[in-house]
DNA sequence: TGCTCCATCGAATGACCGTTCATTCGTCTT
DNA sequence: AAGACGAATGAACGGTCATTCGATGGAGCA
């Protein structure tokens, strides 16, 4: 057995106890709302007392900072790593947007916390947020440019097209009370897919990939 | 001069008050969220006392309910007339989705609001502006769903078309620091418009209204 | 003028909550 | 076994804030 010194037995102990202490208010946050949610009634959520929490973050509003890197590290992961493999640049922007919707989707309620709670972050942590999402955003629009060179696509504002499917893939979570009534996530997802694709294919486009153009059968798992 | 009861001049007095408040809560809460504003600086910002409040709205939360409903309210009153008098249906949606992303513009904070302090709303209201908001899609959506049945568009899941204009033009308002620096308000929406419509014109729709195809110059006023 | 009614006022109340810190617990060392 | 020390506890503190309610004032009426 590997011998470790006992700042880093302290610094794993630390990272448990945050670990701890984040899913707890992730769980308590799905119900209430950040104001709502005591330190009292999180240290009961998270199994530990009130001054434990405080022995580990420095205050309320650090847990919600700890939080929102959370989602921000799975987006800069797993997006990324779903396009890289793919050649083909339709199926490559296909998986992009499959990818973000999933990440959102697993973590639904972070999303809309994000939302609402985005003004008790500080301006640096606002910043950071923003970037991010931008970075995903010209990330699918890149492969929109690509998909208009290669005579795939019409003429069209590719950014636009990047920005609506990354709203609309938040908007899952954000209307989630609507949606799920009339919707599985998987053929909401194929949905827009089709429908985007639909207005920008060319007429080669549409010719090469027929199962993406409104009108083709949308099978579920 | 009319003559009017004494109810009817206490109504008229508790209308106002209420708008004096709502009005005042909407000024507040562009600087602050829900929870820090407090019933005695909302007081002071309306020019009242704290207990004339609680005279006309039964509870903090009643005010922010009142503010939604308000938004709400403008949806449900402005989106079906901007739409009523229009023969065309194609215009016709056209003028709706306009009429809907202008009346969110011109209250871009309270939409953003909206979003953030939802969860500050019990049950029954939130089902309330959901209901509102479900109004006002579905009038979108039939219009589509007219469109389908003369020719217009292509077969095609009308509640998604009229959801997805709604959540974009929703987005202009909660990606503000995104989208502004890329289109003005006028381009985003004709954008939108063209995107949509071209997605959903069969080839006698995309004749008929060239000017609503993706390609067809956007002009600001 | 004197009386009544009622809109308005705002100090007082009581509950809640973030944060602190004196105390206890458990484990390791000697 | 005894001491030492970091980890964990939770009662208490101080401050804030939604809500209440007795006081105030002025308009209408006799």
């Amino acid at each position: 057995m590997e011998q470790l010194g006992p700042e880093a037995i302290s610094d794993a102990r630390a990272q448990w106890r945050r670990r701890q202490i984040v899913d707890a208010a992730s769980r308590l946050l799905e119900r209430t709302d950040f104001h709502s949610m005591s330190m009292q009634e999180l240290a009961k959520e998270a199994g530990v007392s009130v001054g434990l929490i405080y022995q580990y973050v420095p205050s309320k509003e650090d847990v919600l900072l700890l939080l929102f890197l959370d989602i921000l590290e799975a987006y800069r992961r797993e997006v990324p790593e779903a396009m890289a493999g793919v050649e083909d640049l339709v199926e490559r922007l296909v998986a992009g947007f499959r990818a973000y919707s999933t990440v959102m989707a697993e973590r639904r309620f972070l999303t809309v916390l994000g939302y609402r709670e985005s003004k008790s972050l500080d301006v640096a942590g606002r910043r950071r947020t923003q970037e991010l999402e931008v970075e995903t955003i010209e990330l699918l629009a890149a492969t929109v440019r690509e998909g208009i060179e290669a005579g795939m696509f019409i003429e069209v504002n590719a950014e636009l097209i990047a920005y609506d499917l990354v709203a609309l893939a938040q908007s899952w979570a954000l209307k989630y009370w609507f949606l799920h009534k009339r919707f599985t996530f998987e053929s909401y997802v194929t949905h827009q897919l089709q429908l985007f694709l639909t207005a920008i294919f060319t007429e080669q486009g549409a010719r090469e990939y027929p199962q993406y153009v409104i009108g083709a059968p949308i099978t579920e798992e």
